[in-house]
DNA sequence: TGACAGGTACATG
DNA sequence: CATGTACCTGTC
C-alpha cells in the first residue's frame, strides 16, 4: 500500500472554493487545507498551501483520474480574461470565486446526486448522498483516509428496494433514483454513446431518464459530460438573471464556455451574504 | 406555521 | 406549448 505523493505547483485552483461550490457533495476539509473526497470509488487526499498541492496518489493514478477530475489541462485565467470589463457583476463574481474549477466528475454519480438535488439544499444533498453510498456502496480502504463506502454501482441501485431507498431520505426522490438507474442499466443513456453525441442529442438522450429535467440534464452535462456551454438554470440562477441581466445573459460573447461562468455566478450567488452589493 | 430549498412528473386548457 | 399542482424532508 505504497502511495507515492505527487506535488504539484497549479496556479488557479482553490480546493475550498471547489469544496463549496455545490456540484460536487463528496469531498470536504478536515483540516485546515487538507481535503479528502470521493468520485465513484476513487477516493483522495489532498494538501493546499497557496499554489502547492500534495496528491496523496501514485503518478499513475493522478494521471489516469485527478488530472482529469480537477480540469487541469484547462486554462481557467484565460477563460476569466473573456469577461466583459464593463460587466461589474460578473466580473466581482469571478474575482469571488477565484480558484474555481468545473469537474470532471462520475456520470452515474453526477447523474444520481443532482436527481436528489432537486428541490433541496446542499447540506441535506450531503447528507442523502453519504447515506446512499454508506447503506448500497462497497466497503473500501485507503491510507490516510482510512474505511469508507465507494458511490453505489448502476446495479445496485438500480435493484434496490424503493422503500430502503427512502431509509436514505430520498423522500419522493426515490422512485427517481431507482428509476434511472434501472434506465441506465438498461442501457438508456449509454456513457460512451452520450460521449459521441452533440451536446443537444446528449441532453435529449438524459431527458429520457426518469427524475431528470431541463435543469437536471444540464448539471449531468456540466459537470459529467464536460459539456461546457451547457448553463444550468435554477432558482438561484434565475433570480440573478431577471435582476441583473434584464435584457439577456450575453450568452454570444461566451459562447463555447458560458457553462463556466455559470459557476462563478452560481458560487458567487450562494455565498451572496458574503458578498457586498 | 408556512414557505422554501440548485425541479420534475403529470394533468389540463 | 403554457400553466398549475403535488411531492419527501428539514430548517428558519
Amino acid at each position: 500500500m505504497n502511495r507515492t505523493e505527487i506535488i504539484k505547483k497549479i496556479p488557479g485552483l482553490n480546493l475550498k472554493t471547489v469544496a463549496d461550490s455545490g456540484q460536487c457533495f463528496r469531498m470536504t476539509e478536515n483540516d485546515p487545507g487538507v481535503f479528502i473526497l470521493f468520485s465513484g470509488a476513487h477516493a483522495l487526499r489532498i494538501f493546499q498551501k497557496g499554489n502547492l498541492f500534495r496528491f496523496e496518489c501514485s503518478e499513475k493514478e493522478f494521471a489516469g483520474v485527478w488530472q482529469d477530475y480537477f480540469d487541469l489541462h484547462t486554462d481557467y485565467r484565460k477563460i476569466v480574461r473573456t469577461v466583459d470589463p464593463a460587466d461589474a457583476w460578473l466580473s466581482d463574481a469571478v474575482k469571488q470565486a477565484d480558484g474555481l474549477r468545473v469537474l470532471k466528475q462520475d456520470f452515474f454519480e453526477t447523474l444520481i446526486t443532482f436527481i436528489i438535488s432537486q428541490q433541496n439544499n446542499i447540506p441535506r444533498i450531503k447528507r442523502c448522498v453519504g447515506l446512499l453510498c454508506e447503506r448500497y456502496g462497497k466497503r473500501k480502504r485507503r491510507s490516510g483516509i482510512g474505511e469508507y463506502s465507494a458511490f453505489p454501482e448502476v446495479e445496485v441501485l438500480a435493484a434496490a428496494d424503493e422503500k430502503d431507498l427512502l431509509s436514505c431520505n430520498l423522500g419522493y426522490r426515490a422512485r427517481y433514483v431507482k428509476e434511472a438507474s434501472a434506465q441506465i442499466e438498461k442501457g438508456e443513456a449509454d456513457l460512451r454513446a452520450l460521449q459521441k453525441m452533440s451536446d443537444a442529442e446528449a441532453k435529449a438522450e438524459l431527458l429520457q431518464l426518469t427524475g431528470v429535467g431541463t435543469k437536471v440534464a444540464d448539471c449531468v452535462m456540466l459537470f459529467a459530460l464536460h459539456r461546457i456551454d451547457s448553463f444550468p438554470v435554477d432558482t438561484h440562477i434565475r433570480q440573478m438573471l431577471a435582476e441583473h441581466y434584464p435584457d439577456g445573459f450575453p450568452f454570444e460573447r461566451y459562447e463555447g464556455f458560458s457553462g463556466i461562468l455559470q459557476q462563478f455566478l452560481f458560487y458567487s450567488e450562494i455565498h451572496k451574504e458574503k458578498k457586498p452589493v
